[in-house]
DNA sequence: CGTGCCAGGTGCCAT
DNA sequence: ATGGCACTTGGCACG
């Protein structure tokens, strides 16, 4: 890579302070800012939020994450989602009052304020975040209609799609067709197993084209999802619905290719540990 | 390795390398695991993805972090959510092949594993993160039920509230009561402005109770929320249900108290600029 | 462990 | 901006 180039530096580097004083931190926010960098904060903190709801954190060592897009994220040493966060289109200010580091995200419409206040900081670092966002997904919900579409007779045979994302008075529907005897059919795709949920989904559409359509034609509605619980099964035949089961496609490129280089060099390796840093596969 | 003293160190602080060989990143992985630290890796990297979808995303500097409780997240340089994640109880591995850094999360239940691949990783990190992952919030749902119950005639007039997540054939019912005649009524709540899903789910839960009841009783249909979107009011009046305005309450002491200092001495400050590290209110 | 549902859901795309 | 909905939704509480 173009590390140590003197055109432009395209990379500058990631910046990081140790145990930086309040002053060394509010510099370094600003010149990576700046830089639009992404800006990570370890430090004991609390942190207060208010707007949609509102939230008290206690003070304890978190991690801080600013992003250059607005967002802000506070990591405690568990779960995936933040404990607290911001959204992206924020404003981040910094400030020492009382002798603590306090960031302050705000943003407008809904009115809400994020306020973490640093007792101490172990560790800033500036990381220039770039490259590829895009990301590709299979198994959507959108591969499930694209199957649907391209094979119609895999939801029933003689079943004719007619459109998609056909607007009623509830919503749009998936997918709205007829079938063999021309009695028109909703189609409601979920691309996992679904609950009550989407079974009153399901029923709002297929009352709302009811309602539409003044002759005595009833007309069906047809969940197509891998599986459904008990209870959504209970929900259909109540009222009257029908339930396909399919599941999205895998896409044929990224299955098993991707790990077949199963018997290459591996450069270097870290001897086996009982739970983490092996070497094989 | 045990960072310096024999006696169990309170806070061993954070382990920063600078553009760590893999060998390097790999010890310092295993090191940091083991301490129950928390790891961020920032470097140019691939992610792959396959489990209950498949993802595929190509060549950019990104922050992965791992959290010691099996959680994993791959964030770019935009956006509060993270590209590419593992959700906790995942286990982490690392190992070189071909060159590059792998570090691979898997987990069973369902079968998925991440793999993310850095040719070159710019910094790493070890977080002792720790302290209170407790956190306080109101406004919620629970806020508003607590509210509907203390007082119900904000409800209606001669409402009594009878039951509480109440069992039904379509799923528990927020609160369960009856009029000032003695009519059943089956209240929904919502936390925040509602669409025609809430609509769904309430004329759900009503139908589930008429079903119940042999009598010709009607029963009510009650949905308590700060506002109806157009669509759902349409809904709820084609369904014959009703609609009282109500939002979750604030609590007392997180409103304005928390932000009265205004006017004390703030220790230092930096030179207000444009857009960051602000040293006002 | 599965089922059901709230969430400061987030994100995407339509009007 | 608001609305409607999918999402590797995540997280929790309950059977």
């Amino acid at each position: 890579m173009d590390r140590g180039t003197d055109a432009d530096p395209p990379t500058p580097g990631p910046t990081t302070l140790h145990a930086p004083t309040h002053r060394e931190t509010l510099w370094a926010l600003e010149e990576a800012f700046g830089e639009g960098a992404l800006v990570t904060v370890f430090g004991r903190c609390t942190v207060e939020y208010e707007g949609r709801a509102a939230s008290s954190l206690g003070p304890g060592d978190r991690l801080l994450i600013l992003k250059p897009d607005g967002s802000a994220l506070v990591h405690t040493d568990e779960n995936q989602s933040p404990v607290n966060w911001q959204p992206p289109g924020s404003e981040h200010r910094a400030a020492v009052r009382d002798g603590r580091l306090r960031v302050r995200s705000t943003r407008e419409n809904p009115d809400e304020r994020l306020d973490v206040r640093f007792e101490r900081v172990h560790q800033f670092s500036g990381l220039p975040v770039t490259g590829g966002r895009s990301l590709e997904v299979t198994g959507s919900e959108a591969d499930l209609k694209r199957r649907v579409l391209e094979r119609p007779d895999l939801v029933e045979a003689g079943f004719t799609p007619l459109a998609t994302e056909r607007e009623s008075a509830a919503g749009p529907i998936d997918v709205y067709g007829e079938d063999a005897e021309g009695t028109p059919v909703v189609v409601e795709l979920k691309r996992k197993r679904v609950g009550p949920d989407a079974v009153g989904q399901l029923k709002r559409y297929v009352e709302a084209v009811s309602r539409e359509r003044a002759d005595d034609r009833s007309v069906r509605g047809l969940l197509v999802a891998p599986s459904v619980t008990d209870r959504a099964r209970a929900m259909l035949e109540h009222d009257g619905l029908e339930f396909v089961a399919m599941a999205p496609p895998v896409s044929e490129e990224s299955a098993e290719s991707a790990e077949s280089d199963s018997s290459s060099d591996s450069g270097e390796s870290s001897d086996p540990s009982p739970s983490s840093a092996e070497s094989d596969d």
